[in-house]
DNA sequence: ATATAGAATCTTTTT
DNA sequence: GATTCTATAT
């Protein structure tokens, strides 16, 4: 077999790497090194080289994009489908194996899967119900804290609460929601993963099957796992199956989710006979954008080491732009685009990254303001939709009538006279009787206990639903949806909400139309057993929320946040808000493990970059509200001074602030400003006491403080006459 | 059932 | 400061 189609496209290291022998293989492979095409090249060998038979593959990622990017790379180098091979993310696995032994996970044939919004919805019904206080169970947290449990493989009974009185009322509220679900015949995220770790657990010889089918199991971006994918993973190998992860501990960025990027360490301590492989030659960068995001990764302890180099040249140094404020960096980064584009540039070319996504807003103003097209990444999502949900709800109810969360979304949705009165009667019902609050609403029309305008309200809503099954029948999906969004007239009730939003509404409406006809269960799966058509399309639309992404073909300004921007890569970037209280982020500072989280989320952006990389950094910022002093973040200081040029606007003269200017680059960086004051100072005041130096503005004797006093609050005071004394 | 006012919140995000 | 949710009034 003629395997130079794969192996010369490689060079030594990803070689090696791809035709290791079969065993543990861990690859630490550095930004722009080459990951993807060595799990690609890595299958294709085990296909070609050693015979493996597609059936005896299993790769998985995180996101539909990368299990699409996977498959299809694939496809293009060997030339044919790569049927048989399963490759998809862990939730979308998870997914088909429970749908596959839907009985032995104790789980009904048409399970539904809960997105975040329901979920966090359920939680907050399930803390009502439980009679507790939102206030001292806020909803989100409770929300985050279950799944946090469920990520580390805990269910309620594993959780010791410590006699702490309000944790085993959280776990109370765990017990509950989990008890609901299970009534409602959903599930959410986390639980799939659980699931379907349980599922192996408590059959033996079904796991066999799989470990003896998955000879072989191909994980990407290992240092994202958290502790029960990798638990899953670690089961599903077993003590024959072979195991090759791909990632790389410098680009964990995740660990505020969950994942654990000790997991690369322990898997080779877990397989002593371990090989691992570094690729550390970089296809991306210029050498001083590498140099510069090497040196600034270096202050991060806890490392496995890696340092990447390239055969191409030096490039243009790093640029540190010091705007005066905000809006200053926005003007100067547009300014630098359009010259860009002047030199033949494309606008998709450059990418702005930011840490949070309010820091979008100032940057599209000066885009727009220089008639620069651009797109944002991130938002809402297709599935995500208000009005794609609703249409969603209706259909989850006619398939699934236990379904409470779809229920209680569209009860009165368009208005139809069912107020918050009777519909708290319905979930009281449900309780009480323990019953779903479909059933629960047919036990209030029998009973007649409640008013007749009510009871009217409600047989009208139970018509409609049955309606709509019985009439749907016989279409296909396409015409059921587009039947569902007339009959329950949603479709009416968004053409009324008035203005360019209820357009967009109509539209997306029409498009989910298109998607259920384009829609066919082959697509989704060719392997799944028995599943009817809608509940594939539902299950489809929670898995894979859509597209969020700009259109590829516009050539406009890529604006995202740097976790979003993880993978990509752009000839010209820029870090927007390169500040300390931003970036690192004021949340994560204090704490060592997450400042060296904010580090590696730098190190991820900067090494985006192919050609020109800016950093920029505003001395004044308009955030929550007032403006803010700010100073430029530590990040900056710790890249070699050498490597750095510092640019300003032309014909821009420095504000007097940031006068001091040095020889060495670090010194130019403004530590102390005109008033003599440092933020965070604590100072005397005569009257008031004692306080903090919380912002300032303006400059000499006219300049204003705002100190922050010990049981005064905070005060703004003129120096002049203010006579504060440093203490 | 809707409108309006007040309060709360303001990192990062995929499935 | 801006947005988004919640409570209250009409």
């Amino acid at each position: 077999m003629d395997v130079s189609r794969v192996l010369d496209p490689l060079n030594d290291a990803q070689r090696q790497a791809v035709c290791a022998p079969a065993g543990h293989i861990q690859v630490l492979a550095g930004a722009g090194s080459g990951k993807t095409r060595v799990l690609v090249h890595r299958i294709a060998w085990l296909l070609q080289a050693e015979g493996v038979s597609p059936y005896g593959i299993l790769a998985v990622t995180f996101t539909n994009k990368a299990a699409g990017e996977m498959r299809s790379r694939i496809e293009e180098l060997l030339g044919i489908p790569a049927s048989g091979l399963w490759v998809g993310t862990f939730h979308g696995i998870a997914h088909r194996l429970l749908r596959a032994h839907w009985k032995e996970a104790n789980l009904p044939q048409g399970f539904q899967i809960l997105d975040s919004e329901d979920q966090l919805r359920s939680v907050r019904r399930v803390i009502r119900e439980m009679g507790l206080d939102e206030n001292h169970y806020p909803p989100k947290e409770t929300q985050w804290y279950i799944n946090g449990r469920k990520d580390e493989g805990q269910r309620p009974d594993h959780i010791d609460c410590n006699n702490d009185p309000h944790l085993r009322q959280k776990i109370e509220i765990y017990r509950a929601y989990e008890a609901m679900c299970q009534r409602n015949g959903v599930v959410d995220f986390a639980e799939l993963l659980l699931r379907a770790h349980e599922l192996w657990l408590n059959y033996p010889q079904m796991l066999q099957h799989y470990q003896q089918r998955f000879h072989h199991i191909l994980v990407d971006e290992f240092q994202d796992t958290n502790t029960i994918q990798y638990a899953w993973l670690r089961m599903l190998a077993g003590d024959k199956g072979c195991m090759f992860a791909v990632g790389d501990d410098d680009q964990s960025i995740y660990g505020w989710r969950g994942a654990r990027v000790e997991n690369i360490h322990q898997f080779s301590k877990d397989y002593a006979n371990t090989s691992i492989f570094r690729l550390e030659q970089n296809y991306r960068s210029t050498g001083n954008i590498l140099k510069a995001a090497n040196s600034l990764i270096e202050n991060n302890t806890e490392r496995m080491g890696k340092n990447l180099w390239t055969e191409d040249g030096e490039g243009e140094k790093i640029r540190v732009y010091g705007a005066y404020n905000d809006l200053d960096e926005a003007n100067y980064i547009a300014e630098q685009i359009l010259s860009w584009i002047e030199d033949a540039g494309l606008r998709s070319e450059c990418a702005l990254l930011y840490r949070s996504n309010a820091q979008s807003r100032v940057l599209e103003e000066a885009l727009i303001k220089n008639s620069i097209p651009y797109r944002v990444y991130g938002g809402l999502r297709f599935f995500e939709r208000q009005e794609i949900k609703d249409a969603l709800a209706y259909l989850r109810l006619m398939n699934n009538d236990q379904d409470d969360a779809a229920l209680e979304r569209i009860i009165n949705t368009p208005t139809r006279g069912i107020g918050n009165r009777t519909v708290e009667a319905v979930r009281e019902m449900s309780r009480s009787g323990g019953m779903s609050m479909w059933q629960a609403l047919w036990r209030l029309q029998e009973e007649k206990t409640l008013p007749a305008r009510a009871l009217g309200a409600l047989s009208n809503f139970i018509d409609i639903i049955e309606e709509l099954k019985v009439s749907t029948q016989e279409l296909g999906l396409g015409e059921t949806i587009e039947h569902v969004i007339h009959h329950s007239r949603l479709r009416s009730h968004y053409e009324k909400e008035k203005g360019e939003k209820g357009r967009a509404r109509i539209e997306n409406l029409e498009e989910l139309v298109n998607a259920g006809r384009s829609y066919s269960v082959e697509d989704f799966d060719d392997e799944l057993p028995e599943m009817d058509e809608l509940s594939a399309f539902l299950s489809h639309a929670s898995l894979e929320a859509g597209d969020n992404q700009a259109d590829e073909w516009d050539d406009c300004v890529q604006l995202m946040t740097l976790h979003t921007a993880k993978g990509l890569e752009f000839k010209q970037v820029f870090l927007c808000g390169v500040e300390e209280d931003l970036f690192p982020h004021r949340l994560s500072a204090d704490d060592p493990v997450r400042l060296e989280e904010e580090r590696r989320l730098c190190y991820v952006g900067m090494t985006r970059a192919m050609q020109r990389l800016t950093l920029c950094y505003a001395e004044k910022r308009r955030l929550y509200g007032d403006d803010k002093y700010t100073r430029p973040s530590r990040f900056i200081k710790e890249l070699p001074a050498e490597l750095i040029e510092e640019v300003r606007m032309q014909g821009y003269v420095a504000p007097a602030m940031s006068a001091s200017r040095g020889s060495g680059y670090k010194s130019n960086i403004k530590e102390e400003n005109e008033t003599g004051l440092n933020l965070g100072q604590r100072v005397m005041h005569q009257k008031f006491g004692e306080g903090i130096v919380m912002n300032y503005e303006g400059q000499g004797r006219h300049a204003r403080v705002q100190v922050n006093f010990e049981g005064v609050g905070s005060k703004w005071l003129v120096m002049e006459y203010a006579n504060l004394m440093l203490c």
